[in-house]
DNA sequence: AATGAATGAGCATTCATTCAT
DNA sequence: CATGAATGAATGCTCATTCAT
C-alpha cells in the first residue's frame, strides 16, 4: 500500500520533471500530478531532492542485475556491451520520461553520500571500467586508458540517448533508440574508419 | 569600457557558477564577484539566464572560426577532428571553471530561439554531424547515422572533459586534458577492439 | 483505562514540552513518547493546547487542596505561606520537567475562558491575594497593595523555581529548591535589609 | 536611512508581537504594519528570532547604563534598587507593547550565544545580584543567598510589571506602574510584616 | 477505542528584478 | 552609467487535525 503511494509520487515526479526540469518542478505540482496533498509526499520523501534521487535509484536498479550478470558472463566484451545498451536503450523506449531525466538532470550538490544520482551518474562509468579492465586483461581490446575509455562510453551512450528523448520527431526517436545499441557498439569496437 | 565591464561580469559569473551551479548562483553573489552593484548587471545583461548563455556564447566563439578552418580543409577527417579537439580541451584546460559550465549546465527550458546555450549543445554536435558528412561522401569512413556518431562523439568529449574539470587530482587532470584529443580520436577512428 | 492513557499522554507531554517547549513540541513526538498513535491524543484532548492545559490543571489541583488548607486555617500568614511554598517546590523537585513547563509556558493567546494555564497564572496570584487580605484585616502584615504584593510573590517564586529547574548544577538545583521555601518566606516577611 | 528602516520594523514587530505573540507573529503581518515588503525585513535581519532578539536588545540597552551608573555609584542599595526600578517601569509606561513582549516571550531555544533575549533574561538577575555582592560586603543587607534573592528580585518586578501590561484598566495600569518602584523596594528592603 | 496515513492551510525565507537617486 | 535598497511572487516544508479502517 505505501509501496504504492510511493510508486504513484514517482511516476508523477518523474512526468513533471521531464516537463518541467528538476529545479522548475515544484512539489505542489506533483503532488498535483499525483492526486494526494504535498504533504503526502513528506510521508514518503524527506525532500525534493530525494524524490529525484529515487528516480535515479529505481533507474538504476533496473540495470543493476543485468549489469552484474553480464560482468560475471564469458562472453566477448562488446556482447556484453551491446546486451547492456539492448536492456538500457529498451528502458528509456519504455518511458522516455525516465530517460528524460536521466540523461538532463546533473544535481550532485556537494555529491555527498552515495545516492541514486551518483550511482548512476559515477557508479555507471566506473561499471563500464571495470568492464572494460577485464577486457584488456583478456587482451580483448587494445591498450589505453580505461578510465578515459570509460567515460567516452558512458557520455556517447547518455548523449545518444538524449537526442532520442527529445527528439521532437516520434519516428525518429523509435529507430534511434531501437539501432543505437548495435550501432555504437559497432562505433566502440571498430571505429568509424573505413577499411582500406 | 562597456565591453570591459561585460568581460569583467562574465568572468566573475564563471567563477560563481562554476562552483556554486547555475541554479545556486545569485546575481548578488556574482556582482560581489565583479566588484559591482547588482543593478550595474542589468545595464549589460537583461537577465541572470543571458548571463550563462553568454558564457557559452563566447566559449562557442572561441572554437567557431577553428571549426570553419577545418571544415574546409582538405585533411583527412580524423586529423580535422583531432584538431578540433585539441583546440577544445586546450581551451577547457585554460580555463577549467568555464570547462565545468560548459559540460555540467543544460537548461533549455523551452529551447526559445538560438542562443549560447544551443548554439554550443546543439550546434555542435551539427557541426560534427557536417563533418561527417562530407568524410562519408569521400569515403573516409564507414556507412552509418552520422547523425547518431555525431551525438556518440559530442556526449564522448563532453563526458571526458567532465571527468577532466571535476577531477580533484590536478595532475590526473591535467593528463586526461592533454591527452584526450588523441586518444579520444584514436578510438573514434579505429575502436578498442584489440587487432587480430 | 481510559484515565490511565490519559495519564500516559500527560506524562510524555512533559517530558517532551520540557525538552523542547510547547511551540517545539509536536503531536507526533508526544505519541512517539507515550508509545501511542496520534490519533489516540485526539480521543482524550480536543487539541494540542488542551494537553499543557490539563498538565497546569493537573499541578493545579494538587496545590489546591493544601492552598484550600491553609487558606482557612488559623496559623500566621508566614507560617501559611512557608507551609504553601514547601508544597510547592517539594512537588517542582519531584518533577523537575513539569516544574520547567510551569514556569517557562505562558500561552494566553485569547485567555479565553477559565483553563488550567490560566487558572495557574492569574488563578495562584489571587489566592495569593486573598492570603494577604485577610492577612492584612488581621494587622499581620504592613499596609499596602496587596494585588502588587501577590503578583510580586508570585513572580519571586516562578523565578526562583526556574532558577532552579533549568540549573545544570544537579547539585545546586537541589539546595534551591530545598531552600527557597524558608528563605523567600523569610525574604517576604522581613525583607533583606540588615537589622540596624 | 538603513537605521530609521530597521526602526520602523523594531516598532512594527512590537506591535504585533505584542498583540499577537511572537509565534503567531507572521513576517507578513510584520511587514504589513511596516508598510514595508516582506522582503525588506531580510535586508535587516537574518531571520524573524533576530527581530525578537533585536527588540530585547534595544530595552536592555535603554537600561544598560543607568545600570552601570547605579552598580558604580555610592548610594544605598535600596536606592540604587529604586533608581533602577523607577528607570524600567517608566520605560514600560512609555512603551506598553513593548513591556508586553519583555514580560511575556521566553524563547531560549538553545540559548545558543549571547543574544539580546538572554542579555535581558540572564543578564539582568546577573547585575541584580552583583548589587546585592556589594551590597552583602558593605553590610547592607543580611546574609543570605544573593543568587537566589537576586531570582526573587528580577521575578517580582518581571511578574509586577506583567500585572501592569496585561491589565485591561489603564488606570489601574499607570497606578501600578507609578508606585511599583518604591513599592516593590519598601517590600524587598523590609518585607511586608507588620512592626511589633 | 486505537490507528496512522492523508490532509492542506500556513509560513519563513529566497532572490531575480526594478528604479529612484 | 552605477548603485543597492526595496520589492513580492514563488516555493519547500511543517504539523495539528481528521477519519476510514
Amino acid at each position: 500500500m505505501g509501496r504504492n503511494k510511493k510508486e504513484i509520487i514517482r511516476e508523477a515526479a518523474i512526468k513533471v520533471m521531464a516537463e518541467l526540469g528538476y529545479h522548475h518542478s515544484t512539489t505542489d505540482r506533483i503532488a498535483q500530478e499525483a492526486g494526494l496533498a504535498v504533504g503526502t509526499i513528506y510521508n514518503y520523501f524527506g525532500n525534493k531532492e530525494e524524490i529525484l534521487e529515487y528516480i535515479f535509484a529505481v533507474e538504476v536498479e533496473k540495470r543493476q542485475t543485468a549489469f552484474e550478470k553480464q560482468l560475471q558472463s564469458e562472453k566477448p566484451i562488446f556482447e556484453k556491451l551491446e546486451a547492456l545498451l539492448e536492456l538500457h536503450f529498451s528502458e528509456i523506449a519504455k518511458n522516455i520520461a525516465a530517460g528524460q531525466i536521466l540523461v538532463r538532470e546533473r544535481q550532485h550538490p556537494g555529491k555527498k553520500e552515495a545516492n541514486g544520482i551518483s550511482a548512476f551518474l559515477d557508479g555507471v562509468p566506473q561499471l563500464i571500467q571495470a568492464l572494460l579492465d577485464t577486457a584488456l586483461e583478456q587482451g580483448e581490446i587494445r591498450p589505453g586508458s580505461t578510465r578515459l575509455l570509460a567515460a567516452a562510453i558512458f557520455g556517447a551512450v547518455q548523449e545518444v540517448a538524449a537526442t532520442a528523448v527529445f527528439s521532437q520527431d516520434k519516428q525518429l526517436q523509435k529507430e534511434i533508440l531501437e539501432n543505437a545499441a548495435s550501432e555504437l557498439v559497432h562505433f566502440f569496437s571498430l571505429g568509424m574508419k573505413a577499411s582500406p
